[in-house]
RNA sequence: GCCGCGUUCGUCUAGCGGUUAGGACGCCGCCCUCUCAAGGCGGAGAUCACGGGUUCAAAUCCCGUACGCGGUACCA
């Protein structure tokens, strides 16, 4: 078999959310799995929704990804010519015809269809028109759009994924190719390039099946061998509808933001529709390409659950060395402090966290002595008769030599033995104390971290505002 | 409406004629423990959408029905 070449086309009317993330993903691998090539192509022939921004923002989020191309990114907008000399020839060729109705006659044949009940479609009735006459009226400058001369047969599409789907004769109209301004349209432009490109494999999502069939008929018309198609089950939100804003994050650059590790978001987008077997779950994009083929891919929609990409990132991020950890964070406001320190503090953190955000502020703690103290923690410690407890650990700790977690923690031990308490009692006023909540890695490590000087002041500050609190009765 | 595709625990999935229907997320419990995570162990959770066939045997093959999704443009 040669190597195969596949391509991914996104259109740059909106930001890459994760449906395309996953088409893109699974192109890439079966290039590399196959020894291929991969190529990006911008499809922006519709000028009135295509931004040059957004254009750039998923190239952005291709790299996030690690999704590197081969050739490319081409850009439809540029390839004008191309697709021009192909209508010509099909023209030429009769595969193709200019028809003159106007769009107002369009509609009214359209009204017409909806009005007897049945689905509109073009009568073909520009057929009938010679050569000649079509010529000599695009000659005068009359407005036309081209159609494709679409053959009275079945149109089967042996797809990958889907199986084998065949469309009856006359399910297709002549669809249009080139708009009457000379703009070519996107079913169009895709079989030139997909031609032009050497495409082997057209991996897509599935809701691309229903115009499968016409592609078919346009590399006929074309002359080309068919690619393989494989069309990927959509995306769908948890309650299964079609993924949208309500659905909480769908665009990889938020992903990014909220602080998700692309290794991560790439494992979870492989497994949305394919798996390896084996019950395996966890993989690079390296482990993935050596285990990828279409025959696993399943057919079905998948939803999206966030639940599990969170915890799957969670993995991912108890294993990122430190260095590569610390360059990560930057983005997302760390306090600056002592940047041995902060391998410790993460080394804390890390696994009390599920993404970037998540630990950055955890973090937090290391900053600005808190200035909120957790409500229901409050409610349970804040007595005034617990301020001199807080303030004689303090001290204890204060005097502990050296100032390590196990001498820490010894000087604490000793103080609860002393009171008649069990540790707990005093680590948890002291917790709330030093960092305003109630969970966080073990206390004594983390004064260790938080060092002599700021334990004592935030403690002694604590203490003072236990003091300050009524006494219940 | 018409055309197409899909349907295994709540979710992602394994399974490709004979399994106590397996794993993962989430949930619950236990262990660890100064709290919370992580980790370890265990549990609940699927009459394989439903109804007919085919077969000694069906989650697996075939046909209907229901539901879901997609398409139905001089959008992509």
């Amino acid at each position: 078999m040669t190597a195969p070449r596949v391509r991914f086309a996104p259109s740059p009317t909106g930001s890459l959310h994760v449906g395309g993330a996953r088409t893109a993903l699974y192109n890439w691998l079966f290039a590399r799995r196959g020894g291929g090539t991969f190529i990006l192509r911008i499809e922006d022939t519709d000028v009135e929704r295509s931004r040059r921004e957004l254009t750039d923002q998923i190239l952005h989020a291709m790299r996030w990804l690690g999704l590197d191309w081969d050739e490319g990114p081409f850009f439809q907008s540029e390839r004008g010519a191309l697709y021009h000399e192909a209508a010509d020839r099909l023209l030429a060729e009769g595969k193709a015809y200019r028809a003159f109705e106007t769009p107002d006659e369009l509609d009214a044949m359209k009204k017409s269809a909806a009005a007897s009940g049945s689905a509109f479609r073009y009568d073909g009735r520009a057929r009938a028109i010679s050569k000649e006459e079509s010529d000599r009226r695009a000659a005068s400058g009359e407005k036309f759009v081209v159609r494709l001369n679409v053959p009275d047969e079945p149109l089967v599409v042996d797809d990958a994924v889907q199986g084998r789907t065949e469309f009856p004769a006359g399910a297709l109209d002549d669809f249009v190719l080139v708009r009457s301004d000379g703009h070519p349209l996107y079913h169009f432009t895709v079989c030139v390039d997909d031609v032009a490109m050497g495409i082997t494999h057209v991996i897509r999502g599935a809701d691309h099946l229903p115009n499968a069939p016409k592609h078919v008929a346009l590399f006929r018309a074309l002359g080309a061998p068919l690619p393989v198609f494989a069309h990927l089950g959509m995306i769908l939100g948890t309650d299964g509808k079609k993924l949208s804003k309500r659905h909480g994050a769908a665009g990889v650059e938020e992903f990014e933001a909220e602080g998700y590790l692309p290794a991560a978001l790439d494992n979870f987008l492989a497994l949305l529709g394919w798996s390896p077997g084996e019950d395996r779950e966890r993989m690079t994009l390296a482990e993935m390409v050596s285990l990828f083929s279409l025959e696993r891919i399943g057919p079905s929609p998948s939803r999206f659950d966030h639940e599990k990409l969170a915890w799957l990132n969670g993995q991912y991020l108890q294993e990122v060395p430190a260095a590569r950890l610390i360059e990560m964070l930057k983005p997302f406001r760390v306090p600056d402090f002592d940047p041995e320190l902060l391998a410790r503090a993460i080394a804390l953190h890390r696994s009390r966290a599920r993404t970037l955000v998540d630990l950055a502020h955890a973090l937090a703690i290391y900053g600005d002595d808190p200035m909120d103290f957790d409500a229901a923690g409050m409610k349970k410690f804040g007595k005034p008769d617990a301020a001199p407890l807080v303030r004689t650990l303090a001290e204890r700790l204060s005097a502990a030599e050296p100032f390590t977690h196990a001498a820490l923690e010894e000087a604490a031990r000793a103080l609860a033995a002393e009171k008649g308490l069990k540790l707990g009692d005093l680590a948890q006023p002291a917790r709330l104390g030093l960092t305003g909540v109630l969970a966080s890695p073990p206390l004594f490590e983390l004064i260790e971290v938080l060092g002599k000087e700021t334990t004592r002041r935030r403690l002694l500050a604590f203490a003072d505002l236990l003091a300050r609190v009524p006494a219940a009765h």
